[in-house]
DNA sequence: TTGAAAGCGATACCAC
DNA sequence: GTGGTATCGCTTTCAA
């Protein structure tokens, strides 16, 4: 039922190591028998077994993709992602696992890596990021990490630059007139709640604008409803706001909803900035203006410089940040 | 630096095929040596490797997803059934290998069953899928086919009952006094498209609606605005609809759009049904209504159904359609 | 209760 | 050019 090489060897009264190299293209085969294996392999259908070349060449074409945000569970922030990840695996023959982590992180990982399931990992959010990067480094198992800057020697990361716009959507706020700008932010999100709000600091701190702290506010659950909250809270601030960025679209979103539940009006009362531009920002009354992180291109770009560790033993680390657009909708600039 | 069963062997001075059957739970063993290959399995850090258990037991624990629909990116619609299926997967100890339908489908398909990557395979999608499945009962590969109703002997599919949902939204739109329902498809879907399209037809017939041909448009493109042409068309025509029906949210959304940008209002001129409950349906101005398929439930049990399958021999094959629910928002009801 | 040895399916070295 | 053989790491009969 199975196919072997064999197989392929008794059919044509030849032995299996030629056949073995036939089909690994080596020099020394006579044009003759070279055609004739060719032909067996074909007609009986022959794939060499996964698993046996894997053993024997101690190498294997899959590579994990671990991710692990606030839930284990796919959205469209890491679809998108993924996309690129796996378009660039599939050009170079490789295929992708998905690893959700949860439970036990770096026994997962730990298995993933002695147990040479993969030849390499993405490495996207985690309640346990540094140490899963120390794992892996002492495993020697090539990895990048996603969506992070870390100053680590020797660690490839990608990410999008979100400090810069964060820093863009800020001068585009202060032009439009607004001095008083909150920031909701989620610190289930970890590392990034707290990068991305020391960004926002910083930018509100270049623009030449008073940093209020009573205008940072956290989404504490990652259920929906805490947006929503957090902005409700703002809106009964003494002296409110007159923007609110969001650290990603889902909570921008409910913002909007509160504030127009307030009997308020965007943009005119309150200004509302997102981030990562998924779908949902095109549809809303107004649509959201956001931060655009090229999220397909983070994901190729990772799983192309990994594949390239993969190939290249030492490669110097690579760790590129992309450039992230702000995209200007009705939320902020109210034309239409 | 990679740990094998040899090496238990060795610093504990007995035989690999004793550490084996500790590691296996062999009846057979005394508790002594047992507890020393379990401890110094520990301290070596031991994890079997894949490949060689794989090539040895002839099997693995991976199961791919292979997906293709109108794109071979993963989008909010895909992503949900794919967590329901990982998450059943890992409870099960398996992984999931992602296998976009790109290029070469069978000749893909064909590769993956015979190098043995993987146990079992769930098939979502494709161009080619009822000579997908041909070729995968030929390889007698575990597979359950994801999103279509299939009358094939031995076929394994779970998939949401769209019809019955269809019925219902129709119902719905009748009983909000409409009369003139259009629907908007997309060919690109293939036998969704076709089968779609039927429902549609039959659930208007049901109501005792005349069934126009004229108010069934075609998204040609997959490109966004397709979904907006249609509408426009529709919107063009003498005797005018009162109500559309959308494949997917995706073309509701920019139906909402044309609607709104003729100057009509939703849903007093025209009532707007798509189908998904994708986020962005909670989002537009007004909210939509849709179908809401249970696409987390449909990944977990085609993967419990595909894990059985591949456990218990010759099960008889599961042919489950899940309830769709009929989500009512401002887009048909009107009232907030 | 333990160990020796065969074999899963492929590759690669070394003779011839 | 071609074939024999060891080996990758593990499981599993069969003997001891």
């Amino acid at each position: 039922m199975t196919v072997t090489i064999q197989d392929i060897a008794n059919n044509l009264g030849i032995a299996p190591s030629t056949v073995s190299k036939v089909l690994n293209d080596y020099p020394h085969v006579s044009t003759e028998t070279r055609n004739r294996v060719l032909a067996m392999a074909q007609e009986l259908n022959y794939y060499p077994s996964s698993a046996a070349r894997d053993l024997r060449l101690r190498r294997t074409n899959r590579v994990g993709f671990s991710y692990g945000y606030t839930t284990t569970n796919i959205g469209e922030y890491a679809s998108r992602i993924i996309n690129g990840a796996v378009a660039a695996a599939e050009k170079a023959g490789f295929n992708v696992l998905l690893y959700p982590l949860t439970g036990n992180q770096l026994g997962k990982l730990t298995r993933i890596c002695r147990a040479r399931e993969v030849a390499g990992v993405l490495l996207m959010g985690g309640s346990q990021l540094l140490r899963s990067i120390d794992l892996l480094q002492e495993e020697q198992t090539p990895f990048v990490v996603l969506n992070r800057e870390l100053d680590i020697p020797d660690v490839s990361f990608v990410t999008a630059d979100y400090r810069k716009a964060t820093i863009e959507a800020v001068r585009h706020l202060v032009q439009l007139g607004h001095k008083r700008i909150a920031y909701i932010s989620q610190p289930a999100l970890k590392i990034m709640h707290e990068y991305r709000i020391a960004s926002f600091q910083q930018a509100v701190q270049e623009a030449n604008l008073v940093y209020d702290e009573d205008l940072v506010m956290s989404a504490s659950t990652i259920e929906p409803g805490a947006g929503y909250q957090a902005m409700k809270k703002l809106l009964e601030l003494e002296n409110r706001p007159t923007a609110v960025m969001a650290i990603h679209d889902q909570l921008a979103v409910e913002c909007l909803q509160a504030v127009i539940d307030a009997g308020l009006r965007v943009p005119e009362d309150i200004a509302i900035i997102g981030s990562d531009n998924l779908r949902e920002t095109q549809s809303t009354d107004p649509p959201l203006t956001t931060i655009h992180p090229p999220l397909a291109d983070v994901g190729r770009l990772a799983m192309e410089s990994l594949l390239r560790q993969l190939s290249d033993e030492d490669l110097p680390p690579v760790r590129l940040i992309l450039p992230a657009q702000l995209v200007i909708r009705q939320s902020t600039s109210g034309e239409a």
